[in-house]
DNA sequence: TTTAATGATACTATAATTGTATCATTTGTC
DNA sequence: GACAAATGATACAATTATAGTATCATTAAA
């Protein structure tokens, strides 16, 4: 069971990597020497991360990319909701046919609550608080 | 993102219909018939949960299964570690190569603590809470 | 013009989840 | 004893999510 799946693992750490040189542009290339992670998975990623406005790229020679914003406006819950979609603990429960008591059901009720305090926790945790 | 899967939730619902008939011996057949799953689903459900000793199961004519143990002492949490495993987070953290600073990485100290958070309300929740 | 970068996007591989099927065994009942 | 109705064990298949690769187009500095 994975709160957060390695694309998301591999941003945050690209992120944190572009948080510790911050003012640079940085290519991927260099990214993936300083992080280990496979090329082609990290160029991907960057690309999406660029997409969303997260960072900033800049394209052509000696391009690259940077944080498109302070350290404490990016959430690590957001970068979530991008590679894992919305924060949601109990999404099987709301499949068709399978819950004939789906707004009563206390199963759910008590992942709610339990979803309600992991959101709690993560909308938290920004790129500031991370790098401490 | 799932903290449970749909196994456990049909497992738990087995068992709190288990839980509204209690003192009876029920077949599986009539389970799937009150709580709308997959038939040989629900079997090997079942079957699994009787070697774990969740529930007792009586084979032959009139036989079926029934609660092994008090509604206070089934666990949400162990339900989850038969079909899922130990509840834990941040495994994907742990795979070689990944991290290079696994003992200091911030990230992974985040999750820790928010996976803290959860297996303490997860332990709270037996079959008696959830039937209320 | 070349080179080093990103943009877009399609594809493959692997693993986890979900679901099915079958044959063997047990036990009550006629 | 034969039959019927149940579970036990277990192998298999289908689907979906995750992880990872590859390619071609575009941009811009040197």
């Amino acid at each position: 069971m994975k709160l957060i799946t390695r694309e998301t693992d591999y941003a945050v750490r690209a992120l944190m990597c572009l948080a510790n040189n911050q003012g640079m542009v940085m290519p991927v290339e260099k990214i993936v020497r300083e992080i280990k992670l496979p090329h082609a998975f990290a160029r991907r990623l960057i690309q999406v991360l660029a997409r969303e406005g997260i960072v900033r790229s800049v394209k052509g020679k000696n391009g690259g990319c940077e944080l498109a914003k302070n350290l404490d406006k990016i959430k690590l819950v957001d970068i979530m909701a991008i590679f894992q979609g919305d924060v949601c603990l109990n999404e099987c429960l709301f499949k068709k046919n399978i819950c004939p008591n789906r707004s009563t059901c206390p199963l759910r009720k008590k992942i709610r609550a339990i979803e309600s305090l992991v959101l709690k926790e993560l909308r938290s945790i920004t790129l500031a608080t991370l790098m401490h």
